[in-house]
DNA sequence: CTGTTAGCGCCTTCAA
DNA sequence: TTGAAGGCGCTAACAG
């Protein structure tokens, strides 16, 4: 002990009024680790998709005092593994890369040899763990809402894209079916269309023309279930009078429809968080899909059942 | 040149076989610049606000080879101050201090000796840059667009709120009065309520309870036109026959609606932008304040002129 | 004009 | 237990 109290205070003095703070990089170069974790998206400017995950995948970093840095790809796989380069170089502890729509990919090369979680996707191989929303149990959630609600017969989706890249609607179809295959039902017809309110309403519009009329909707996302509700109006037909519906996304909009929409919603906060904690958790955990289970945001936009249920 | 050509050659190999790439913390440390910039914001989950502004950000940071760390303060000073502290003790270059709502609000303690711009708010005593949209011209356009369709009398605001922390309302108020003022004429009447859909529809539908037929209504923002939308239809009228509506943001939600809404859009991703390079140009530009003009979207929910109007 | 050297600020090992 | 020293990977200044 050869410095002094006095001395000893006299630093510390220094390093408040100096405003002293460890150097970051400093401390990287040494221990080789950055508490920095990067996360590659493809469109943040997407509305709620990317950004909830952001949120939530900030969050979590946060609370594990970690930092993001954030890049977009913008559909560009130069431009992505561009900015993969920028954030290795950068010595991020970790990548997690993410998709604004469930989708099927590949993991980029470069991402192979690193620390790496896949959120809103999921590797063919399943090289690196992944972080998905059950679309399957929630599709079976929304047959069964109209199930519970006596509608049995009728129903139809809106949005059916088989041939999409994503993998939410397949999934969510299924678990539709399902729930009405337990009750020895089905789903009375699928109409095609875009996830959004134009298409949706053009193509229900037209369904609609034929002179059929449904008891129940469900829609694959809210934007759909907008132009569901307009071509609907127009027809002379009353939610959840006429027909009850039921959607996708749980997103803002489903909150600002009238009457107000019952909605699976996207637990996208969630999976943004869990995304890190996988990253950041000592076990590799294998390289599995975790499911993250789909909250229902219940509306007014389904029938009330006509004789109380028993649970 | 005391190496060889092969052994240079074999060097080469080595760095691209074993993917070498310089560690930007041991630069870092060197040159004590980092070309990362940080950027805070309140909220980043808020929808298309935050996102749009990061993704406008993020672009301009890759053009000037930058990279963007995220810090989302949740509303809280002290959280927030942690994620300044922490950028800074990773020498970030700069800090974009971004609000999701357009604030007069006081610049954090420990920004004001720190490159900083702030985005969609402003400094009372401007001390550092700042980037807001041009609400008041905005205001203005908003106003002549009713005023070039012959709509000059029996036109409502929505929406005011002059007691909110946020600027944006009075300076639209401004501009819209400004436009009228011109023509010698003025606005009829200012509903209050919040800017969203369900207080929009009440107090529109509180209002034209009165008796009172509006024949154009001017929206502080889209949500709250998805309100007035609702209400109006309510009351029988239409758009734009019965009423002419503009309104503000230029959100997506104002191409989903039904007739699609003329909006004064937000430049939210320009003002990212702006906000970049801003902080990266080699002048300071003094500490003024920068004004994005704000586009006009035309939908379809103001009434064509009666007769052709000469430019 | 090339090749060597001395740190950038920190952490970790080693000696006292 | 405490202090000194070496080196993380790089760049800028310097010597040859």
């Amino acid at each position: 002990m050869r410095i002094s109290a006095e001395t000893e205070q006299r630093v510390r003095d220094a390093i408040t009024t100096l405003h002293y703070r460890p150097n970051r990089n400093a401390q990287s170069l040494r221990t080789a680790t950055t508490s920095t974790i990067g996360i590659i998206t493809d469109v943040i400017a997407s509305g709620m998709f990317s950004s909830q995950l952001l949120a939530g995948a900030n969050a979590a970093a946060r609370a594990a005092e970690h930092v993001l840095v954030i890049g977009e790809g913008e559909g560009d796989a130069d431009a992505r593994d561009l900015l993969i380069d920028e954030m290795l170089d950068r010595r991020v502890d970790g990548i997690i890369f993410a998709t604004h729509t469930a989708l099927r990919t590949e993991l980029p090369a470069r991402l192979q040899s690193v620390r790496t979680v896949m959120l809103n996707c999921f590797d063919p191989e399943e090289r690196v763990p992944a972080v998905m929303a059950d679309d399957c149990n929630g599709g079976r959630c929304a047959g069964e809402i109209l199930l519970r609600a006596g509608i049995e017969t009728d129903v139809v989706i809106v949005g059916e894209t088989p041939d999409t890249a994503g993998v939410a609607g397949l999934r969510r179809l299924t678990g539709i079916r399902a729930a009405f295959e337990e009750q020895a039902r089905e789903i009375s017809a699928t109409i095609d269309c875009e996830w959004s309110p134009q298409p949706a309403y053009e193509a229900l519009h037209t369904w609609l023309a034929h002179g059929d009329r449904p008891r129940g909707l469900v829609c694959m996302n809210d934007r759909a279930a907008l132009g569901v509700y307009q071509a609907l109006s127009e027809a002379g037909l009353t939610v959840p009078g006429d027909v009850s519906v039921v959607s996708f996304d749980g997103s803002e909009l489903s909150s600002w429809l009238r009457p107000q929409l019952t909605s699976v919603a996207l637990p996208l906060r969630q999976m943004g968080a869990l995304a890190v904690e996988l990253l950041l958790a000592p076990e590799s955990d294998g390289a599995s899909v975790h499911f993250v289970s789909m909250p229902v945001i219940t509306g007014e936009s389904v029938r009330p059942p006509l004789e109380p249920v028993s649970v």
